[in-house]
DNA sequence: AGGATGATGAAG
DNA sequence: TTCATCATCCTA
């Protein structure tokens, strides 16, 4: 996952103030912001910031723990398990979300997100985050040190 | 290394 | 109304 500060990141979305778009990051915390990328992907974010404040967590990739036969499905491209959600555009085609969803309350409804039921075997590494041009060198990539469902 | 593919925001 | 840009993926 990588963080996306508000209206000072430039690589940020919201660094162009509220529009329709950018809206629901300046929304209520916990809810999905779901944006479509390059004509042909749609990206998952989590809006992290109280009401009124820019901030959200972008989704780059899982590790399948369920529903795995329906993911293969939904990307027929993936051969290893580890290919099937390890982007965050492969992420999306895999859950099968879409922008309909955007704006969703995370805490109720058919995207939801759930504690763990046990804690992650691995350590989070902090990195800068990829595929951006503004703001690149930002310590502000999470990620499981050692994982093999990273996003490249 | 380059193409697919279209919404977004800013400028004119 | 145009234009550059883009938090990507896939094939080569």
């Amino acid at each position: 996952m990588e963080a996306y500060l508000g209206v000072h990141d430039r690589a940020a979305h919201a660094w162009h103030g509220i529009t329709d778009r950018t809206r629901v990051i300046f929304g209520p915390p916990g809810h999905a912001y779901i944006y479509f990328i390059y004509g042909m992907y749609d990206c998952l974010n989590f809006t992290a910031e109280p009401e009124g404040q820019a901030g959200a967590v972008l989704i780059r990739a899982l590790e399948p723990l369920a529903g795995i036969v329906a993911m293969r499905r939904r990307r027929p491209k993936a051969k290893r398990v580890e290919d099937l959600a390890n982007g965050p555009g492969k992420l999306t085609l895999a859950m099968g979300i879409t922008r309909k969803l955007n704006g969703a309350d995370l805490t109720r409804g058919a995207l939801q997100v759930r504690k763990l039921r046990e804690e992650p075997a691995f350590e989070t590494q902090v990195t800068p985050r990829i595929g951006i041009t503004h703001c690149a060198d930002w310590p502000l990539r999470f990620v499981f040190a050692g994982s093999r469902f990273v996003s490249r």
